[in-house]
DNA sequence: CAGTTCATATAGCACTGCTATAGGTGCTAG
DNA sequence: CTAGCACCTATAGCAGTGCTATATGAACTG
């Protein structure tokens, strides 16, 4: 049995990594496995990736831009929060239909081997959470907000990934996913009492107008000025008195 | 170099064994490596262990009490909530201080071999959180919240882990900790307007009785009433509505 | 003392990731 | 058309891996 199609065995050799990855039940997956399946010899994958972990590396990459086509598929709703929502279950969904490539990207994370997922996953939740930053819903700096959901849509999809899939309760991952979203969104429409566990309505506008002058490269003001002005706001709505 | 001291051939698979993934920074370790290290030859390790993953399995055990250890000695202090904070931090400073041993633990689960530790953990966080409940400061049943706070607290605790050292913040932990915390709470001291995102208190207190009931085994009521009264109690502290 | 059980060692198997070397393929230059 | 060249692939094999069949010793038990 071996993948056939003409495609050269650049793509065979991904498409069978691939494969055997997927179907692997955490076992480990042999370079010879590999190179059978896609129906070509040792060295071919070495000229091609110099190194098993490059190819799956490849694999790695491969799959998260897929996973980045679906979190675009489903971004703008004019509801950043509602956004910030499908993009939690986006990700859980793709966590549990790809558990061997998820635990490859997310469960392995070391510090001098690839955080570069970490971060492009970051990226994308930040550019949805901008948008919510600057319709004022956003409580804390887009960027902490982001670090802060991922890690916990990671680890609640972890958990997920972690028990056997007869006894799944996606509840765990609504109930973690609303109560971070809620934990840094502004006070919801409703006006509550300014008294509260939320940041001043000044933090919020700070946070706000952060975000749009980021967005809206203005050129009312010079670069430098512009700096100055960013640093203050920076400042204001990172004041922990609020 | 070998680690002599006259401990049985056991302990001292284990030692090599721990020290070695403590250093490895990600490469795997051999049985080679291990038994050389620990002065003995190779039919050992399998006699003890029957298997490398039975050793690193045994690796894994002795740091789970040891974790576990540590989340005792800062149990009581009346306060649970707090308590849970420190129940976080120390979670979040055993992963930094062995990321290899955590990351066996936690970065691999998969359904078919690792998910005793994760229930023996979330048995930990929600013993803790039944004095919370008990004390009518939870929102959600104990069980979910302690599922919920530590796939959070895994989650953060890989992303720093992930990170190179220098470049840690530990407020990502603080802050998805408190917000976590937040969540599952009743509200706060003070007291906030009655729409709120909170529940009412009448769940609230049902939450709480709830918690008591099963900590005091009371004999007022036959098993068979008790058993009836808590589906009731457990229906009234699900209601959606509150 | 013999018999049994436990604990360790010698030697080796099948497998792993990887590579030194060589051979074929398609191109452009003359 | 041939010559050269860069690219891609295959044969064969190395050092290292997890693991084991077998044997040897030590320590009890009768």
């Amino acid at each position: 049995m071996s993948l056939d199609g003409q495609l050269p065995p650049k793509m065979r050799l991904l498409r069978a990594a691939a494969e055997l990855l997927a179907n692997s039940a955490g076992a480990p997956v042999s370079t010879r496995q590999i190179t059978q399946l896609a129906g070509v010899s040792a060295p071919t994958l070495y000229h091609h990736f110099g190194d098993k972990e490059g190819l799956f590396d490849a694999v790695v990459a491969a799959g998260f831009e897929e996973y980045v086509a679906g979190e675009r598929d489903f971004a703008p709703s004019g509801h950043p929060l509602e956004d910030i929502r499908r993009m939690w279950d986006n990700h859980v969904q793709f966590g549990l239909n790809q558990p061997e490539l998820y635990l490859v990207m997310f469960g392995n994370i070391r510090p001098e081997s690839r955080p570069a997922i970490v971060a492009d996953a970051e990226a994308l939740m930040e550019e949805m959470l901008n948008k919510a930053a600057a319709a004022g819903q956003l409580n804390v700096q887009p960027r902490e907000a982001a670090r802060s959901i991922l890690a916990a849509n990671v680890g609640v999809t972890l958990m997920l990934i972690a028990e056997p899939a007869s006894e799944r309760n996606l509840e765990l991952s609504t109930m973690t996913r609303d109560a971070m979203i809620f934990a840094v969104s502004a006070e919801p429409a409703s006006g509550a009492a300014p008294g509260d566990a939320g940041k001043s309505s000044v933090v919020v506008a700070a946070i706000a107008l952060n975000a749009a002058l980021q967005a809206s490269h203005s050129d009312q003001l010079s670069s430098s000025e512009l700096k100055l002005f960013l640093e203050w706001l920076h400042r204001i709505s990172t004041s922990p008195a609020g």
